[in-house]
DNA sequence: ACCCAGTG
């Protein structure tokens, strides 16, 4: 039986009849209750990303129709002939219970990794007649990250916001560089919004860089990685037979590559290509089924990854008590942080709020309104410096230049963020409810200066999903403005017609999903569900949401570099 | 529920 990536996306019929198909494909040596339980444990914990459980700790939360859990199940098991035979579809492999073909899958992904960490690179023999001499602002930390790619061909960067992934990432980039000329070089993030992220962030750091350098690195193609592979309708067109022809790949936000996809790379990493794996375990995990990287970092797989993995622990942003609630946050969880919320000071830069799941709190509406009449003020500023606009469509006057960046600069002031995308303080219901001035649906009824996203790839205008632009003028004269990069490096301002682009939606609030790898001064949380819900019981279940809400919590709040507003239902 | 990508 064939599995997709997607299988949250299973019709519940579909996941209630899982064992009847299995019985039938690959009849038990005996059948049994017990049996049919333990296939729907195994799809409890699917829908929650885990391709397999820990029988010793998991305690399953569905009503079983055996008692005896763990013992009589593991005995059932092992008589039924499933997990003894190639056919079998369940393996166990000490105390680890789980679907085989996938168990099997991670364990080939997290051996090549291994491979590829105790290989030499190309390049260690001329790594070694170079000077060893680092920039004297990188840490220890990052000084090790950086000599490492010498003696790996993978190595593995973790940290927290705010210690210097980028710049550790560039200064590998720019050794690498130096090294060898001509080195082929890639890097991507499983999100189109990451991706120009890091691209933007590349582009900051590679200032300080010697001129050469700097313009080799700030050509750099940034995408995608399903981009990267060529995914289409047929799978990925980069693959073992059409490898990519690179000599070093970065891959960044590690946390959200799911298995499939990290197959598919691996399938179409030349072996000699060098890998740096980039992420932070208290982001968000992937989509689809799973986790890769929470995986390399568990409990019984990260010591064999010790020599190739480095973990970036000093923060370099030191925000009161935004950096102490997301450090309890992350550390000891949600009950905790709930506790120290409620001693949080009047002036602190982290606040909480209550409001009806109707509405948005009066003073945050007029936080987003401020916000948008000055994106407003600069637009139409920035209008009327163009003396030829609607005609032109690139913005070169250095006056209007200046302007832009303003534009730009002020989009980074406000983030506000909801964990869904439809629903009661969705992104769909914040736009609604922002929009409400302009009851005619469609952009050109948006007013000057509001913040929208394209939803999709468009290489043609140089446009990748999740780059966020600025409505200028009106009606027909109505453009949007990008900051894109174009092939050279070059930064270029661009106003493109609203009918060029293929899917555009409005951007004043973002998921928590596309907003990991960007900042912003101040963040707005609306967080629809209870925090102070009570959690007595400390079952797996609970303990699995409550991971999942951790890290889309912990993700939220660590974008911002300022202030954070927290709003729970009242 | 969230991501990516392309198509009926």
């Amino acid at each position: 039986m064939s599995f997709r990536s997607d299988e949250d996306t299973w019709p519940t019929g579909f996941v209630g009849a899982v064992y009847e198909v299995l019985v039938r494909r690959i009849p038990p040596k005996t059948k049994s209750k017990h049996l049919h339980d333990i296939v729907d444990v195994l799809m409890e914990v699917l829908c929650k990303g885990e391709l397999y459980l820990d029988i010793t700790s998991y305690k399953p939360t569905l009503d079983l129709r055996e008692p005896g859990w763990p013992e009589s199940h593991v005995k059932a098991l092992q008589i039924s002939g499933w997990i003894d035979s190639d056919k079998s579809p369940i393996v166990l492999d000490g105390s680890q219970l789980g679907w085989k073909r996938w168990y099997q899958d991670m364990k080939l992904v997290v051996n090549e990794l291994l491979d590829r960490s105790n290989t030499l690179p190309k390049l260690s023999s001329i790594a070694s007649t170079v000077s060893s001499k680092l920039p004297d602002e990188l840490n220890d930390e990052q000084k090790q990250a950086v000599v490492s790619i010498d003696s790996h061909n993978l190595v593995l960067i973790s940290g927290g916001p705010g210690t210097g992934k980028t710049s550790t990432i560039v200064q590998i980039l720019a050794r690498s560089i130096t090294l060898q000329r001509e080195l082929r070089v890639a890097l991507c993030a499983p999100t189109g919004k990451a991706a120009r992220r890091l691209q933007d962030s590349i582009q900051k750091a590679v200032r300080h860089l010697p001129q050469i350098k700097r313009e080799e690195l700030s050509s750099l193609p940034c995408v995608t990685l399903h981009r990267l592979l060529q995914a289409g309708t047929r799978g990925f067109q980069r693959n073992k037979g059409n490898p990519l022809s690179l000599d070093l790949l970065v891959v960044d936000e590690m946390s959200m590559v799911d298995l499939a996809l990290m197959r598919a790379l691996l399938n179409a990493l030349p072996e000699n290509c060098q890998l740096v794996l980039v992420g932070d375990q208290d982001q968000l995990p992937p989509v689809g089924s799973g986790s890769v990287w929470h995986t390399l970092y568990s409990e019984h797989l990260k010591n064999n990854f010790l020599h190739c993995s480095i973990q970036l622990q000093h923060v370099y942003r030191n925000k009161g008590d935004l950096e102490m609630m997301s450090r309890t946050l992350r550390g000891e969880g949600l009950v905790a942080f709930v506790e120290k919320s409620n001693a949080l000071k009047n002036h602190s830069n982290f606040s909480f709020h209550n409001a009806s799941l109707r509405n948005i709190p009066p003073f945050i509406s007029q936080k987003i309104k401020a916000h948008n009449a000055r994106l407003n003020e600069f637009s139409s500023e920035l209008l009327k410096s163009i003396s030829s606009y609607p005609k032109i469509s690139t913005i070169e006057q250095p006056q209007s230049i200046e302007i832009a960046d303003k534009i730009f600069n002020c989009l980074d002031d406000l983030m506000v963020l909801c964990p869904k995308r439809k629903g009661l303080w969705s992104v769909d219901h914040i736009h609604r409810l922002c929009l409400r001035g302009f009851p005619e649906v469609g952009i050109n009824s948006w007013p000057e200066g509001f913040p929208v996203m394209s939803g999709e790839n468009q290489p043609e205008l140089g446009l990748a999903n999740g780059d966020i632009g600025i409505l200028i003028g009106e009606n027909q004269d109505r453009r949007i403005l990008f900051k894109l990069i174009s092939e050279d490096g070059k930064l270029n301002l661009t106003l493109i017609h609203p009918a060029r682009l293929h899917r555009l939606e409005p951007a004043l609030a973002l998921t928590i999903h596309k907003s990991q790898g960007s900042e912003a001064k101040e963040v707005v949380i609306l967080w629809p569900s209870d925090l102070k819900e009570p959690r007595i019981d400390i079952n797996q279940k609970r303990r699995l949401n409550e991971l999942y809400e951790i890290r889309l919590l912990y993700t939220a709040i660590t974008r911002a570099i300022e202030r954070v507003d927290l709003i729970t239902p009242s």
